[in-house]
DNA sequence: ATGATAATTTTAAACGTTTACGAAAAAAGG
DNA sequence: CCTTTTTTCGTAAACGTTTAAAATTATCAT
């Protein structure tokens, strides 16, 4: 049992409401018995009970931070991101990973409410689960990442993403490229519609043919980019250039380009997007579009938190990609 | 404001205490009632509040996980097998990211003291953590992974680092190596202490001497292999095989090395511990130690919770590490 | 019908805080 | 020295649950 504020209350002789004024600097304490309380709080070693303060003042200063993948590199540094800020403000993040399975998803949206976490910040793993929790009517804030929501009333901060898949193509497309796949995850986020749309456009543009590969499974795993390149190998048709969806997917197309005989950039041109750490270890090298992903963290906890100071009704943001141009990629 | 117990006990006409009991499959409650009461609970949306529940039950069902270095894809793994077991037993977990910062550590601590979880796994910044805990008489149970702890009374998950060490070491040796530097992390950490003994005893029982290289800012980054690597070829004393602490360290020695004109492995070997995912790329292809990641979340995370529910007093887990050959290391 | 027993429900206290409101004490003003 | 104002503190209710104990109702054998 440890030590509550009663007991305190009691070694002081006061009442219990001094001490927890007391302990929370409130004005109209005394100096002098605000000065005592706390010696005597420290000295018996008194931990506040958030859990207790949390029923009352009905908040509970934690937010969570629900990811698809967390051994995808990206998600880490965005949830850095998110924590800086968090924490700099009092915050507590709880980090939840949906494994790419929209059940996951909903159970994890279920307990925090129940956890009555003040915010949530939600990297979707369809575009479904934006409706999801309106459908909930999650009276929490939310802000997505990742996903552009189509209602001005909700928040969310992404990047361009038709930008990055225009420029990764026209970057392809630039080096002399005229047969240009792209491979990429299934057809229900906008991240995943607008770079494939930025894909088309860039092509077309420049009169030339689309051929898109979508990834069976709802997940992006190297293994999945891995399967789809085996696959053009043995329908014999192996582009010049590839864009991957993202960074991810990229290096298993690399590793079965490698494992078949392709060298890359030699024999085939592979550009991702996101721009993982590892990508940038010379031996990979990866050519890709980089997203800011420890600012876009920062970003959407600043959101969310002025979502929950009501200071701010919502806000979107879209974030600049870059090209970073290293070795996979190469003139034809 | 969201609908509570007392609001159904009204539409419900039954004591609030009756909703509460039905609500939990209480034996004593009426099968009828119970429909109804859960019936109407639904019809109006009703999210049980879990920091009420936490109050007077004292607990909390979460646990946390603190860790050192989100960034370092050892951890996600460990971080997956935890949330694995943790969630299929009904906990949630807090994912704490130290920033191999002992503050932060204390910091979270604290915080986590405050906030009531029912118990900590830790992967502690150095061996002081130890300390830190029992001095600040934490009555939750911890758990320490990747860490000893020289104390019958505490638990702990850890691979048998001295033979992590001595296996990589040797298996230098075995391909005729006899020039084999250490580079590592600080020593404040019985995961460092073993596999740099092991190291040693390797050597020793080859008679070689040993060369051990010690990072000097507390953290396990790319960076400090990459630097520790340069003063190598800066002091002219580069070996002609090398083994690192872990496998961050490794990619950044690989890095280095590279860079400066050494290839990887016919100028230099390299071996890495951990067995992180993308060493496994081919066109990294990492020899290295392996230590079973995801087993050791789940385990600790097993151990955890029957230091919770009281069902053991402590345990400690070592698993065995195991060698995994790939391309770094060449018989010289 | 009558106790006795079992099944079901209610009452009330508790969990550890915060906080509106009021009371007492101290300070200020006349 | 009395009133007014200000400062400081205490009382009590509230937050949304759970749960022991008491109370009520139903069941059943006699």
């Amino acid at each position: 049992m440890s030590v509550t504020i009663k007991d305190i209350a009691k070694v002081a002789g006061v009442s219990y409401a001094t001490v927890s004024r007391a302990l929370n600097d409130h004005p109209d304490i005394n100096e002098k018995t605000k000065k005592k309380i706390k010696k005597i709080a420290k000295q018996m070693g008194y931990t506040p009970n958030a859990v207790a303060r949390g029923l009352v003042k009905k908040n509970t200063n934690m937010i969570a931070l629900l990811i698809p993948d967390i051994s995808n590199p990206f998600y880490p540094e965005v949830a850095r991101g998110v924590e800086d800020i968090a924490r700099k403000n009092g915050y507590c993040v709880f980090l939840c990973n949906t494994n790419w399975d929209e059940q996951n998803e909903h159970k994890y949206l279920n307990i925090l409410k129940e956890r009555r976490v003040d915010g949530i910040i939600i990297a979707p793993v369809t575009i479904d689960t934006y409706h999801y929790v309106s459908k909930e009517k999650a009276d929490v804030p939310v802000v997505y990442i990742g996903n552009r929501i189509d209602d001005s009333s909700s928040s969310f901060v992404v990047i361009d993403d038709f930008k990055a898949g225009y420029i990764a193509t026209e970057y392809l497309v630039k080096l002399g490229h005229r047969n240009i796949a792209f491979i990429g995850g299934h057809d229900r986020t906008t991240s995943h519609l607008d770079r494939i749309n930025g894909y088309k456009r860039a092509l077309t543009e420049h009169k030339l043919e689309t051929d898109i590969n979508i990834i069976k499974d709802y997940s992006f795993k190297k293994e999945s980019g891995y399967l789809i390149f085996l696959e053009m190998v043995k329908n014999r048709r192996v582009p010049t250039a590839i864009v991957a969806e993202n960074d991810i997917i990229a290096l298993g197309i690399m590793e079965a380009a490698e494992k078949h005989g392709y060298e890359v950039p030699r024999d085939i041109s592979i550009i991702g997007i996101d721009d993982i750490e590892f990508g940038s270890l010379s031996k990979i090298n990866l050519t890709t579009v980089a997203q800011p992903k420890f600012e876009i963290g920062q970003k959407s906890a600043g959101i969310l938190l002025d979502l929950i100071s009501g200071s701010i009704e919502s806000k979107q943001v879209i974030l600049e990609p870059f090209l970073i141009v290293r070795g996979t990629c190469s003139r034809i």
